[in-house]
DNA sequence: CGCTGGTTTGAAGGTCGTCAAGAAGGGTGG
DNA sequence: CCACCCTTCTTGACGACCTTCAAACCAGCG
């Protein structure tokens, strides 16, 4: 993959057209890349030095730890995301980053942002958007957890991963790569492990989703969405979804 | 009160102490104050003008509506927070902010913001640790919504008022005002408001905290941390807590 | 072929929501 | 000052959603 092409190109490109310049800035910014193997921890809890990383291939997740043992998954980054960012233009992360599967990524020292802050103010902007994206996922993230059901809120972030991987073309058709398993779901939606499993299948049993094989499978987009009340435009810096 | 003793400067000093003319600053920011009703918008869902709120006094509430008539309520500015400034820096806001009660605002356009960004950069600092705080209350929210019981997740919202409350000096000995009434509690936990009720007696009956008369008394700190799991550091810019 | 991580299913029980209705406060008008 | 209102709080009964515990099953892999 040239690093011209990357999925952060992509996904910033889809908020605001980059321009040559601004387009070789991000391939300078994105040249030295370095493999993680899963379940490696990238970004430690209450970690205050100053550089972010950017997510070429494989998934992520960041989490928080609960002292009973339990474990709240904040939100999943995916290829073309920052990991960090905020520790590195505000103070420490408030929370830890790992992979979940083997993946690639770039170190994002803080002088780096600074200099593109200073000469390419658009590029900071689009920055500045995708930051302000992820804080909207976590707010509806939030409100999955407080006022869906379970089978809602496991449309909805199945509607949502669909949405962010197709920016950076990892969507193929109807269905997409997902190596998260109930476990991980679990975690992030705040349910055990087992009843995920049973909301599963009545997704299933109602055609609107299936997984196998590590693969998402979206049978009645429409119905889905109508499912979890899903607006997408949180995800589209508010111009109309495509 | 003098605006030199505005509760934002109050709030800001804690994390880093302030100038005489960094305090001039913040007081020239918050001349014009404007007084709102009870339950009045302040900024809705949606909404890209260029500009943000401080509160000055009172209480307010951002959230989220669903489609299935419910509300997520996503925090609870305080005085000396800000509202929207997201909107002003980043994009647009992606939920609503409304007072709770009578409340006194002042309005930030967004040049002055940009202004106090090139002449005092030091308090540019302080405001955007004030808005990375802001993220990790949501993100503390969320893993009270997706991993606390409905009685850890009261006793923790309520230690993290009591500890936004002191820093800007409401708290009076071991309690301090507070006009939430169940159903907004209720829509701030994702619990329906019978259930925040039973809960509330159990807090009382344990001798943790008792609610009346919109005062809040927390009888036992020690056991409300103890309960909640609280980690109070995530609100001090990660110094020791006082 | 046995191990391991993940999925599937059942049974029992706890937390929490819904429905319903009564009690307690606080404000208003007669 | 009292009657009446409204909002908020409180409590009970019942049921739904979800968890926990336990066990069986399945697929990939050394």
């Amino acid at each position: 993959m040239s690093p011209v092409n990357s999925p952060l190109a992509k996904k910033l490109n889809s908020f605001a057209p980059l321009s040559p310049d601004e387009l070789t800035c991000l391939a300078d910014l994105q040249a030295r890349r370095r493999t993680v193997a899963a379940m490696t921890e990238i970004v430690h809890e209450g970690q205050t030095d100053h550089r972010a990383w950017i997510l070429q291939e494989g998934w992520a997740n960041c989490y928080k730890l609960v002292p009973n043992g339990g474990r709240q998954i904040i939100g999943f980054p995916l290829p073309g995301d920052f990991m960090g960012l905020r520790s590195i233009l505000l103070r420490t992360s408030d929370h830890s980053f790992a992979s979940l599967t083997d993946a690639v990524v770039t170190e994002v020292p803080k002088h780096r942002i600074d200099e593109i802050f200073q000469a390419f103010p658009r590029l900071a902007t689009s920055i500045l958007w995708a930051m302000s994206r992820d804080e909207a996922m976590v707010v509806e993230h939030l409100v999955s957890l407080g006022r869906r059901t379970a089978i809602e809120g496991l449309a909805h972030l199945f509607l949502e991963l669909g949405q962010r991987l197709s920016l950076v073309d990892l969507v193929s058709g109807s269905g997409f790569a997902c190596p998260l398993n109930q476990y991980v779901l679990a975690d992030a939606l705040g349910l055990s492990a087992v009843h995920v499993n049973r909301v599963l299948r009545q997704l299933r049993e109602r055609g609107l989703v299936s997984v196998k094989a590590h693969q998402v499978i979206i049978h009645d987009l429409d119905g889905l969405r109508e499912l979890a009340g899903y607006d997408s435009t949180y995800l589209n810096g508010d111009r109309p979804a495509r």
